[in-house]
DNA sequence: ATGCAATTTAGGCATTTAGCTAAATGCCTA
DNA sequence: TAGGCATTTAGCTAAATGCCTAAATTGCAT
C-alpha cells in the first residue's frame, strides 16, 4: 500500500537494477554488492529502501543476508496506478476520460 | 527515457493526482492548486518536477498556464521498467530472461 | 501608464538523501 | 573463545525536498 514509497524506491538506478539482479532468484548482500561502484554501507542503505518499501525482503543465512525479491509488492503498485490513469494492460478499454487528447502544440 | 525522474515525480501523491486530474483534459494551473491542501508556490513547484520528468507540459493561455498530460512520457517509463522486470501485460510472452522464477530455492 | 489577477521566483527552515570512512555487530569455524 | 568474514550502524558533508510567506513577474484590460 505504501505507494509512495515503492515509487521513490524506484526513483534511483541502483535500486531498479538491483531488483532486475534479484528476478534470478536470491543474492547475498554481499553479492549484489559487488555488482555496484558503491561502498557496502551505501549498498546497505539502499537495500534498506528497498525493504521499507516492501520490494524485497532479507533473510539470515549462514553468516550472510540473502535478499529477495517481493514481485507482489511491484505489481499491486504499478497496477493499481496503471488503473488510475487509465493504463489498463487489457487492449480495448476504452475508459470513461479517455480521450485521445490532442497534443498541445 | 529520464525514467528516474519519471519515479521520482511519482513518488510524492500530490503529483500523482496531478496527473489524474489532467487525465480529463487541460487544467490551469490555479485550478489545480485549488484541489490541494498546499500554497500555490508549494504547487509550483510540483509543476515543475511534473515538467521536468516530462509528464505534463503547460501552455501560456490568455494570462494562464493550461498543463496538460503527457501520457506517452509515462507509458514508455512504465513499459520499460515493466519489460526489464518480466512483468509485461500480455499472458504467454515468454521473453528472453523471464524465468516464471521457480528457483528461489 | 496603472492596475489586477495568475503564476513563478526568492529566501528560509527542517528534514531527508546519497555518498564516504571507520567502527560495531553477527555469526560461523577452528 | 578467538578469528574472520559479512553486514549494518555511526557520524560526517553536500545537496535536495517540501513546505511556508513575501516579492517579483507576466499578461490583459482599463
Amino acid at each position: 500500500m505504501p505507494m509512495s514509497k515503492v515509487f521513490d524506491a524506484l526513483s534511483h538506478p541502483i535500486r531498479r537494477e538491483v531488483l532486475e539482479l534479484l528476478k534470478g532468484g536470491g543474492m547475498t548482500a554481499g553479492d549484489i554488492a559487488d555488482y555496484f561502484p558503491v561502498s557496502k554501507p551505501t549498498m546497505s542503505g539502499h537495500f534498506a529502501k528497498l525493504k521499507e518499501a516492501g520490494l524485497i525482503q532479507g533473510e539470515n543465512r549462514r553468516g550472510s543476508v540473502v535478499y529477495t525479491l517481493n514481485m507482489s509488492t511491484l505489481e499491486e503498485a504499478l497496477h493499481t496506478f496503471m488503473g488510475r490513469m487509465g493504463l489498463g494492460r487489457a487492449e480495448g478499454e476504452a475508459r470513461p476520460g479517455t480521450k485521445p487528447q490532442g497534443e498541445t502544440q
